[in-house]
DNA sequence: CGAGCAGTTGAGGATCATCAACGGATGTGG
DNA sequence: CCACATCCGTTGATGATCCTCAACTGCTCG
C-alpha cells in the first residue's frame, strides 16, 4: 500500500490517470513536503529542478520586475500541478499563501515518469490546456477593466474557486456567501494589478453600497452576489 | 507521398514527433486552408470545433468584454499550434492579422489521432507549457508596467519573435535592426492594454529620443536595440 | 502598555483615457 | 487630373482614474 491510496486529492489530480501499480512506482519517486505560509518552493529564474502537486493549501504563482514590482499570475490550489517539467527555468516562484502540503518529485525522475506513462502526460496536457484558457482570460482583467470592476472580478472568481473550502453559499439565500480569502490585501493589489490602497477604497465601497460585510480582515460575506458579478462587468 | 512533405513548417511544428506513416494518417484527417487578413477562423465563446497548426501568417488571440473592450492574449506564428483540444468552447477568437495559410483538422478527429501518438501529444505539452510560460510573463507587463515600458517591452518582444521574417538586423551594427509590424496601432493598443492615442504618443516619444524611425505606418527601424531594451524595464 | 503590522482614510498629483480636431495616404468618381 | 471621401494615425486640451505619500486606526503580541 502506498501512501497515494490515503491521498485526498487522488481521485482530482494527474495521478487519477495511472492504476494502483503505476502509482506505487510514481510514488517511489516522490515524497510529500509540507510548507509553512510565507515559504518559496521554486524561485523565479532558477532551473527547474522540482515540479509537485498540491495536496492541501494555496500557492501563488508570482513574477516581479527587476525594481521589485510584483504580478501574482496564477493562483494554484489542492490538485493542481506545479512547476515547469521538460527544461528550462522556472517562469515563476512558487510560494504557500497558507500553510500547504504537497507531493514533490525532482523534475528529471517526474520526466522521465511522465514520458513512460501517456495517460498521465495526458491529464498534464488537458490540466496545462485548462490553465492557459483561464490565464488568458485573466488578461482581459488587467488590461482593460477598472478598478471596481477588478475588485469584483476577483471576488467573483474566489467565490467560485473556493468551493469547498473557505466559501459557503447560505442555504436559504443562496445569492449570500461567506468566503475566508487566503490573500492579504497587498496579494490582493499584485493579482489585481492595482496598489493596496486602490484595493482597500474598493472594498469599502462594495461594503457602503451593501454588497459585502467585511467582519474581519480575511472574511468577505457577500450579501449581493449578483451584484457583484454586475460590477464585475 | 503527403503533402505534409512539402510543409515548410513539417520539422518545426508539433508534427515533428511524427514518422512517415502516422504523418500520412494525420495528413489524411487535416486539409490546408488560406486565410485572408481580418477573417477569423475560432469565435471566441462558440464550442471548439476545429483546431489548427499555422504553416504562414500571423494571428491574433483575442477575448472582449461585453461592452466591446478588446484584449489581444496571444499571437501565434508559422509552426505554432491554435486551439482548444478536448473538450469544451474556445476560450478565445482567432484571427489573422495578415493572410495566413493553416493546416486544419476537426477537433474531435485530431483528439482521437492524439490521443493513439503519445509523441504527438507529448509535443503538444512541451508547446502549451512554453506558452503558458510566456503568457505568464506578459501578465507582468499588463499589471505593473507603465505604458513607456509596454510599448518598448512589445517592441522588443516583435523584434524577437519576427527574426526571419518581418525582421532584419543590420550586419554592421546589431544594435540597428528593421520590423514590419503585423500590427495596426489600434492592435497594438489591444496588445498592451492602452489607447490608440497612447501607443502613438509612446512611438514618436521613442521617435523624438532617437530610438527608432518611423518610415512608415507598419514599419520600424530600432536605431538603439539596447536603449529599447533598458526603456522595457 | 507600547511596538509592530495590516489595513484604512485623506490630500494631492501623475498618468493615461477621453474627446476633438487635424494630417497624410489611398482610392473613387466626376 | 483633381476634388472628395475614407481610413488610419497624430496631436492637443481636458479630465478621470488610480498612484503616491502621509497620517491614522485597530489588532496582536511581547
Amino acid at each position: 500500500m502506498t501512501s497515494c491510496d490515503l491521498c485526498v486529492v487522488r481521485n482530482r489530480a494527474i495521478c487519477s490517470a495511472l492504476d494502483g501499480r503505476e502509482l506505487a512506482a510514481l510514488n517511489a519517486i516522490g515524497r510529500t513536503r509540507n510548507i509553512v505560509a510565507g515559504e518559496s518552493l521554486i524561485w523565479e529564474g532558477e532551473e527547474s529542478v522540482l515540479v509537485a502537486n498540491v495536496i492541501e493549501g494555496v500557492l501563488k504563482l508570482s513574477t516581479n520586475t527587476e525594481d521589485g514590482r510584483e504580478q501574482i499570475v496564477g493562483v494554484v490550489y489542492p490538485s493542481d500541478f506545479i512547476g515547469r517539467p521538460f527544461g528550462g527555468t522556472a517562469g515563476q516562484g512558487v510560494t504557500a499563501l497558507t500553510d500547504a502540503k504537497v507531493c514533490v518529485f525532482a523534475r528529471r525522475d517526474f520526466d522521465a515518469f511522465a514520458r513512460e506513462h501517456p495517460g498521465l502526460e495526458h491529464k498534464l496536457l488537458e490540466r496545462t490546456l485548462g490553465e492557459l484558457d483561464r490565464t488568458r482570460r485573466w488578461m482581459l482583467l488587467l488590461g482593460r477593466k477598472s478598478a471596481s470592476e477588478k475588485v469584483a472580478s476577483f471576488l467573483v472568481e474566489m467565490a467560485e474557486r473556493l468551493s469547498g473550502a473557505g466559501c459557503r453559499i447560505d442555504a436559504e439565500d443562496p445569492n449570500r456567501r461567506w468566503l475566508v480569502l487566503p490573500f492579504s490585501r497587498q496579494q490582493i493589489a499584485d493579482v489585481l494589478g492595482l496598489t493596496i490602497e486602490t484595493v482597500s477604497r474598493q472594498f469599502t465601497r462594495l461594503k457602503t453600497q451593501g454588497i459585502v460585510e467585511l467582519p474581519s480582515r480575511r472574511d468577505v460575506v457577500v450579501l449581493d452576489f449578483q451584484g457583484l458579478v454586475a460590477e464585475a462587468g
